[in-house]
RNA sequence: GGCGACAUACCCAAGUGGUAAGGGAGAGGUCUGCAAAACCUUCAUUCAGCGGUUCGAAUCCGCUUGUCGCCUCCA
C-alpha cells in the first residue's frame, strides 16, 4: 500500500502539517477516554467519532495503528483547583452503589455506545486503577528530578520549573491571574501547579485509596494518561488526541509532567475535536456532563434514530468546528444517510474491481479530501457526486463505496434498504390483508384498497406499490 | 473585565487569492387508479456590514455588528 501524505492540524504548531510517524508504517495513538461516573453524552461521543475517522484514515493510508483509549475509573475532583467533590463518589451516592460498581456500570455503557457507533476497538483500554503502580513510579521520577513539592493535601508539580509551561495552549498566565479569582488549594506555589498524588483526608476512609511512598491516597487526574501512554505506547507518541477542552489544563499538564520525566517530547501531533453545541432551538450553549440533563446515544435511539445516523451527522461538519446539535439537524442527517443507503444497496451486490481511470479519479478525490485534515464533509460531497456520475460503471461504484466505507464506517456493505418486510415474514392477518388489497386494486375497488392502506399505516407500515407488487416499509 | 473562535441560501455545511461542493427541506416534472418510493430538473451574480490591498477577495488587512466559547470541571 502506498502511503498517502496525510495533512493534519497540529494544536502544538497551530497549523496543518504533513503527518510523519516516528517508526515507518506504525502510528502510536493515545486518545483521552471517559471518566466513568455517568453516561457519555453525544458531545463526548462526537470526539470519539472524530478519533475513529482519524484511526480509519491512518489505516486507509496504510499505517498500522497502535491505539490506546483510557478509562478513568478513579474519582477525581470536580474542580481543577484540587478542591471539591469526588465525581465517582458523587455518582455512587446518587445511585446508592459502590464506586467500583459505578465505574464498572458506566464502563460497560460506554463500550456499548462505542460498538453501536461502529468505532474500531483500540488495541488497549487501559484503566487508571490498574496502573496505580506506574503512576506512583512516574511521580517518583519527577520527585527524583526535583519537579515536585509536598503540601498538606498532596504531592504537587511545580510548573515554574518547566519554562515552556503554557506554551502549548498559548496561555497567558499572568493575565489569568489578573482575571477572576480562582479558589486554590492552600500551599500551592503557583496557581497552575497541579496534584500528582493526593492524600486521603485523615479522618475519612475513601472508597478508593492506595498506599504510596507519601502515604495513603489516590493519584491526580493528569498523571494517569502520561503513565498509561508511556507504558503501552512508549515515551513519545505519534498522536495524542482528545476534546478541545483538554488543551488548556489536561494536555498542558500532561506535557509538563511527561517531558520533565523523560526529557523527550511527549507527542509529535496533538489533535483536538471541536465541541458539540446545542442549537438555539434546543436552548443553546455547550453540551456538558455536569449539567443535570444531557442527551446520550440511548436518547437518540429512543427517538428511533440509528446510532449511525449520529455518526453521519458528525461527518456533515469538520471535526475542528463547532457543531450545533438540534433534532431537525439530526433528522436531515438521517434522511441523508437513508437515501445514501438506498442508492448503495443495489450497488454492493455487483461489485467489480476498480479499473477505469474515471474510478481512480474519484478515489483520488475522496482520498485528497480525507488526507486534508480529515475533511469528511467534503468527502461526503464527493461520494454523492460519484454516485451521480453516469459514465461510471455500477460495479465500480459499488467497489468505490466499499473502499470509502473503510473510512466512513457506515456499514454500507451490510446495508439493505431499510426495514423492508417480505411477505413470508408477515403474520397471517397482515398478509391476507395485503392480498385482499391487491385483489381490490385489480378489480379497481380503490376505496377498499385505500382503506387497507390506512389500516397498515395504523399498524406502522407504509405500502409502496412497485412494478413487482406492493412492498411494506416500517414507519419509524 | 481579560482572551479567543466563528458569521456562506429556508436549515446543515465544504470551500483559505482565480470567479460559490454536497446533504436536508422546498418547487416543477416523469411514473402511479391515487399515494408513497424512485428518477430528472430547479433552488446564493453572491459569502454579516463598511472600508482597504490586489489584474482578481467568501478567502488577506482594518473597523463595525452579531453569535458562541474559555478564564471551576468537562470530549
Amino acid at each position: 500500500m502506498n502511503f498517502k501524505p496525510l495533512s493534519l492540524y497540529n494544536t502544538a504548531s497551530k497549523s496543518k502539517q504533513e503527518f510523519q510517524s516516528l517508526t515507518p508504517g506504525i502510528v502510536k495513538m493515545y486518545c483521552c477516554g471517559p471518566t466513568v461516573y455517568n453516561y457519555a453524552h453525544i458531545g463526548n461521543l462526537r470526539t470519539y467519532i472524530f478519533e475513529d475517522f482519524l484511526r480509519r484514515a491512518l489505516e486507509y493510508a496504510g499505517y498500522t495503528v497502535q491505539h490506546a483509549v483510557n478509562i478513568t475509573d478513579v474519582g477525581h475532583l470536580t474542580s481543577d483547583a484540587d478542591t471539591g467533590e469526588d465525581k465517582l463518589e458523587k455518582g455512587a451516592k446518587r445511585e446508592g452503589k459502590s464506586v467500583w460498581d459505578i465505574a464498572a456500570l458506566y464502563t460497560e455503557e460506554f463500550m456499548r455506545d462505542w460498538e453501536r457507533l461502529n468505532l474500531l476497538d483500540p488495541t488497549v483500554w487501559p484503566k487508571a486503577t490498574d496502573h496505580i503502580k506506574e503512576q506512583i513510579t512516574l511521580v517518583q521520577t519527577l520527585e527524583g528530578k526535583g519537579f515536585t513539592y509536598k503540601i498538606d493535601d498532596g504531592i504537587y508539580f511545580d510548573t515554574s520549573k518547566f519554562p515552556r509551561y503554557g506554551e502549548f495552549a498559548g496561555l497567558d498566565i499572568e493575565n489569568q491571574e489578573a482575571g477572576i479569582r480562582v479558589a486554590m488549594a492552600e500551599g500551592k506555589k503557583n496557581p497552575t501547579d497541579f496534584a500528582l498524588w493526593k492524600f486521603s483526608p485523615k479522618d475519612v476512609k475513601r472508597a478508593m485509596e492506595w498506599d504510596s511512598p507519601w502515604g495513603v491516597g489516590f493519584p491526580g487526574w493528569h498523571i494517569e494518561c502520561s503513565a498509561m501512554a508511556m507504558k503501552h505506547l512508549g515515551e513519545t507518541l505519534d498522536i495524542h488526541c482528545g476534546g478541545a477542552d483538554h488543551v488548556r489544563v489536561h494536555h498542558t499538564n500532561e506535557i509538563a509532567q511527561s517531558e520533565c520525566a523523560t526529557g523527550k517530547p511527549f507527542a509529535t501531533f496533538w489533535l483536538h475535536g471541536g465541541w458539540l453545541l446545542e442549537s438555539k432551538e434546543e436552548g443553546g450553549g455547550k453540551m456538558s456532563k455536569s449539567k443535570d440533563e444531557f442527551v446520550r446515544l440511548q436518547t437518540l435511539i429512543n427517538k428511533h434514530y440509528d446510532p449511525l445516523d449520529y455518526r453521519y451527522f458528525c461527518m456533515t461538519s469538520h471535526y475542528r468546528n463547532y457543531l450545533s446539535f438540534g433534532w431537525s439537524n439530526l433528522k436531515s442527517a438521517k434522511e441523508g444517510l437513508t437515501s445514501l443507503r438506498k442508492k448503495t444497496a443495489p450497488l454492493i451486490n455487483q461489485v467489480t474491481s476498480i479499473e477505469s481511470d474515471l474510478a481512480h479519479e474519484w478515489r483520488d478525490q475522496f482520498t485528497s479530501a480525507i488526507c486534508d485534515d480529515l475533511n469528511l464533509p467534503q468527502a461526503l460531497g464527493i461520494v454523492n457526486k460519484m454516485l451521480k456520475d453516469i459514465n461510471l460503471m455500477e460495479g465500480e461504484k459499488g467497489a468505490l463505496l466499499l473502499d470509502f466505507d473503510q473510512v466512513l464506517g457506515l456499514d454500507l456493505g451490510k446495508s439493505d434498504a431499510p426495514a423492508k418486510e417480505s411477505f413470508d415474514t408477515l403474520d397471517r392477518e397482515l398478509s391476507s390483508l395485503l392480498q385482499e388489497r391487491n385483489e381490490a386494486r385489480k378489480s379497481k375497488n380503490f376505496a377498499r384498497a385505500d382503506e387497507i392502506r390506512d389500516l397498515f399505516k395504523e399498524k406502522g407500515y407504509v405500502i409502496k406499490d412497485g412494478p413487482e407488487g406492493a412492498v411494506l416499509e416500517k414507519i419509524q
